[in-house]
DNA sequence: TTGCAATTATTGCATGTGCAAATATATGGA
DNA sequence: TCCATATATTTGCACATGCAATAATTGCAA
């Protein structure tokens, strides 16, 4: 096998483990009541900013388009998760912000969460194997970053 | 790091650079005029098994939800690519097979396919790399198979 | 300053996906 | 054999996403 082969074999391989990972891990989810985990995504994303964040710069961040960040954002702020509020910056933008509901709902999906991460995917790595897949997949976010 | 903590971020990686990469490559082939990636992985999977298989083996080794596999069908029917056929042997079930213009467009999606993964994905991973990633990447399935 | 292109967020419409129910057929046990 | 139960696929309806167009605002250059 070329190596060519052996990259574009990892790139299928990288499809298909996401696919039925997330599948499980979205289904154990499911099961516990909670809600999807791209809501998880953006409230941590929002905590670990200090609360709020450009719109806009959180669509980028979590890698969802624009227009859908807005729909979530409607969807969790109709949830009372999240609000918005003008960036006084700049009139055109506007600032998702966490609000306490919204800190309590991540608190308790992040046990369910947690618990299915271990059990449909950490289970079987070793904490090198683990460093060495991060390792590999920042390099291939920061090239695709880089353009 | 704890090896938990390790394995968690591997985890986050793969969800956002499998997001990225997916971006950039279906946004490659929309570019070229090419159906998304699902319809090559469709016709391949069925070249593969030598040109006809059963709808829900179809949709299991993509991992893809039945009802959803029905429509794909249904869409690459309306495009002449694929056929559904009644299953001798089961009159529940029904083939899915792949039509000489179907091996035609997997022909002609390849090219473009290919340039988008060398470049998205490849170009940043070594041989031994790659390999890793595979061999990874196959743990994690096989654990998620075995239930 | 004015005017024009670029940026931010949103929305209407078409398309795709999830869920639960429906249809048709198969399988195994009384 | 007959019936209850399980399996394969499809479909109606609600919800989510992609695309192109819109509105509001910014920034820059003439």
């Amino acid at each position: 096998m070329t190596d060519n082969e052996r990259q574009r074999l990892a790139w299928s391989q990288l499809l298909s483990a996401h696919a039925l990972t997330l599948r499980v891990i979205e289904g154990k989810l499911k099961a516990a009541g909670q809600p999807p985990l791209a809501w998880y995504d953006l409230l941590l994303e929002l905590e670990r900013a200090g609360g709020e964040m450009r719109i806009g710069d959180l669509a980028e961040r979590l890698v969802v388009e624009r227009y859908n960040m807005t729909r979530l954002l409607d969807r969790m702020s109709d949830d009372g998760l999240v609000e918005r509020r003008p960036d006084p910056t700049d009139r055109r933008g506007a600032l998702a912000v966490i609000t306490p509901a919204g800190r309590a709902r991540r608190g308790d999906m992040w046990p369910h969460y947690r618990s299915a991460i271990d059990e449909a995917f950490s289970a079987v790595l070793t904490g090198v194997e683990a460093a060495a897949l991060t390792a590999t997949l920042r390099k291939v976010k920061a090239h695709l970053k880089r353009d």
